[in-house]
DNA sequence: CATGAATGAGTCTTCATTCAT
DNA sequence: CATGAATGAAGACTCATTCAT
């Protein structure tokens, strides 16, 4: 029984090793520059054992990317379905998100530049998934309405854009581009520009 | 001296011809898909003459990239100088940036979905252009608080960034990835968000 | 013993369930388009246990052919004892090649199509089992000379040869090539033409 | 004008090269065996140039394979037109038949063994001339039949088809395969069989 | 200057064969 | 005996770049 169970971790060792064999690779340089020998050799197996297990680089490609995508988006998701109010939900999406990206400077390469757009497949993959994050975020915003912790009169759908885009871009091009140390603070300093805008309320 | 103008204009011709050729392949496609067959064939001139105005494909990638940035940039430029106030110019940036990325919706692609990043030289180009940017909005916002148009205590930086964002990602988004069809109103809107928060006022 | 015995049908048996499996795939395809592969998948075993009983491809491809070749030539061999008039032995043979023919219209383009050449020593194999065939029917011809019931003075080697090109490229040709139905009434339309020839007796 | 004249050959020899050099190494081995590298080294030219000129190695085969069979089609449909008599028109073709076989062993390995089979196109396209040449013999024969010089009542296509067997395989058979050294009297002997056949006109 | 024929380094991919279990 | 995971040699094909004209 631990030898069958052994094997079976063997085979499916043998398919994560070079997943994240290419993954590790894919984030350094981008699909063309990465050969399949590389990955093969980091993967610490012949070439051929890559094609055992992926029948072509493209598809190890959409695999490598929707392994690094998978946990982006948890980061997210986790977050949609909880009870605290909505500033305090925003706040911990954001820092989760922020972890997130410290913790994969590298990996997260893969999603802000890598093109997925080459392969209409994943094109598509990564819309829906667009789409997927944006109905979380304006339904949590919705509910922040009903409850009146989020002003009415807003265009929610806006509203749930911009958020996304403060940490898509904010918080991942200040940590994987600019390489700045992001702490909590400017979290908070974030979140509140978001929150309550830049306007001086004296004006309106 | 009107013979060299001539030869230079000549050969500023045929060059230019060529990186035009070049810029609309690199929308299409990305930098591995497109050949210099292509791009010469495109250009109207034989594969040799593309080697007499660019050494490398690299280089050509490089300048077809930047020449498509600086219309870009140009759209956030023209207001830093601006005299409106800074909601106003606020607006303007979005709209005229809106205005662009619809006339060329292709084109943006490029900046959108290439990696620049695997050209070191021109990552650092992007990045020094972010920072321009950045600096440009930053001031105008510290503008604002001196004229006590924006509200005091924000975090400049933050505020900066996010703004940048809603027109990066916001707005680029909406037009280049998900086809909507933006319009005044929802620059109205997002800016509303961006201006006044989402917060309740009432909570705080 | 039995076990010895046992062991050895055993064997056998999967070695001719290889056998023949290898068979219908080199009817279907041609040598380099088959592999190990599939020749195991259809014969329900392991890749290594093809290796068990074939020592390569190679060996495995030519016995799969002489395998093929064997049955074809018992329907010459067969007639070449027999007792009646050589005109009906002849019509017999042609008769009972033709069946086979129809039998096994697949099966015969391995012999037909496949290219025996590119191993000499099936090469070598195949020139001499065309001998045997040559001297089986010029034997039999030499026969029909002594009991007159064939012409003297004809060329003996000639005849033959002519009498195996009829059954081999006539009668397969329309078959398997041209996929025409042949009947009864052609063939002795055929050997009619064979044994009687074609030139206007009147003329000589 | 010279020079112009000299870059066109140049041009058209090379492609030229490259054919003559396919055709003589697949007259050896056969299509698998075959490689763009060796054709390429044996045109000497490099191997990038042989898709300057044949866009696939399957195009190059074809082509090859035409350009063999062309030749070989040619000794038939030359005579086809002939005002001589039946027999000497016949004698004509098997003669120029077996010259051409003598003179082209090698080239001939091409049609005799090479499977076009594996090729759809290049199958019908065989398809097609074994229709033409069945065609343009039975013509023949069906003259004789009227001017008397062919006995009446044989199946005219019988008859056809069994005088290109007999070119293609007791002549090429021959002189290809057994290697044997034909002469003009075994063309001769070989004909009295087809045109007299084989048995005793006593019998029947 | 302009050209495009020629080139070969570099890639992905296949598949016969081996060998540890 | 039986297996099939692992392997890497081998081959078709692409394309940036050069250079003779």
């Amino acid at each position: 029984m631990p030898e069958v169970s052994e094997q079976k971790i063997g085979a499916g060792n043998k398919k994560e090793q070079i997943l994240l064999a290419a993954v590790e690779m894919f984030l350094d340089r981008d699909y063309y520059q990465v050969t399949i020998t590389e990955i093969a050799e980091r993967a610490e197996v012949g070439k051929g054992t890559v094609y055992e297990y992926f029948p072509s680089k493209e598809v190890l490609f959409k695999e490598s990317f929707s392994y690094c995508a998978e946990a982006y988006l948890q980061s997210f998701r986790q977050h949609f379905t909880g009870s605290s109010s909505i500033r305090a939900t925003m706040h911990d999406i954001v820092k989760t998100h922020l972890d997130l990206i410290k913790d994969n400077r590298k990996r997260l390469h893969l999603l802000f530049n890598e093109r997925p757009l080459s392969f209409q497949e994943l094109q598509n993959w990564v819309l829906e998934r667009r789409q997927e994050l944006l109905k979380g975020i304006t339904d949590l915003i919705e509910d922040g309405v009903k409850v009146k912790e989020i002003r009415t009169g807003i265009d929610v759908e806006m509203a749930g854009r911009l958020f996304l885009a403060l940490n898509y871009v904010v918080m991942g091009g200040m940590v994987v581009l600019d390489n700045v140390e992001v702490e909590e603070e400017q979290i908070t300093a974030l979140l509140d520009v978001y929150w309550h805008g830049i306007g001086n309320t004296l004006d309106n």
